[in-house]
DNA sequence: TCACTAAGTAGTAACGATTACTATTACTGT
DNA sequence: ACAGTAATAGTAATCGTTACTACTTAGTGA
């Protein structure tokens, strides 16, 4: 992988977003700085950078992928009112059953579901 | 929601599968007791069902979509070999941090990533 | 029992996120 | 400078999923 302006765009954008943005809004991002980069070409750099280890993706229940540039170990709450993806950072140990069951770990992904703080308190104010 | 032989054969399929199918493959299934099923019926009926909480679906790293109709609480295992979904077990309790920044927890999906168990003694024995 | 009505279905068209393709451009080592 | 190869822009194609339409069926109330 040799370096490229398009590709240090995509992958700046994303160390600099906090909100775990989907292809098109990484897309209009980097338009800001290259404003003639394709959308193909932030997919193949997407899917590079996470091949290479540099980005994660968030699986949300929505259709599209999620992208960060943040690796420090955490896991992920998702507000089902307005869909938005938290950062929670605390400690996650690996179960003993996977181990026993002979399956060696190399990674993992926690999400938990409900309603967020924000949601919470517009609720109760209506 | 009321009662339809396509939306009970989808259900019966989906819990009397232990391989996470996707819809096409549920739709296969399906197929054997009802010939002239359509996929919009399974697609339709499934989400019926989640949104009933009769069934949950499991995002894979994949494009499709995995249904799985076991409720019981469980974590998955995702082989990056052989891709096959491994359910597990095992105790998991919500994070303090996550009521500490107020949000309402309703539930929570966690996957493993690694090699299970058979493509670690495939690769040990070539 | 018998319509009535709203939910469900089969079949097919449309959608949209992602991927593939192609001609062109830009690195990089010699 | 140049050859070789990776990367890009722009566009076409893919494919899982959803929407639509005319028709069927299950449940309800008289």
């Amino acid at each position: 992988m040799r370096s490229s302006r398009q590709r240090d765009a995509v992958l700046e954008v994303l160390r600099a977003s906090y909100d775990h943005p989907t292809a098109d809004m990484i897309f209009e991002r980097v338009r800001e700085e290259i404003p003639n980069i394709s959308l193909g070409t932030v997919y193949r750099n997407l899917g590079q950078l996470k091949d290479e280890g540099f980005i994660t993706v968030v699986e949300s229940s929505d259709t599209k992928v999620h992208y960060e540039g943040n690796l420090t170990d955490h896991i992920h709450f998702l507000c089902k009112k307005c869909h938005n993806i938290t950062d929670v950072f605390c400690e996650s140990k690996i179960p003993a059953e996977l181990s026993k069951m002979g399956h060696e770990v190399q990674s993992q992904k926690t999400v938990y579901y409900g309603v967020c703080k924000n949601c919470r308190d517009n609720i109760k104010s209506n």
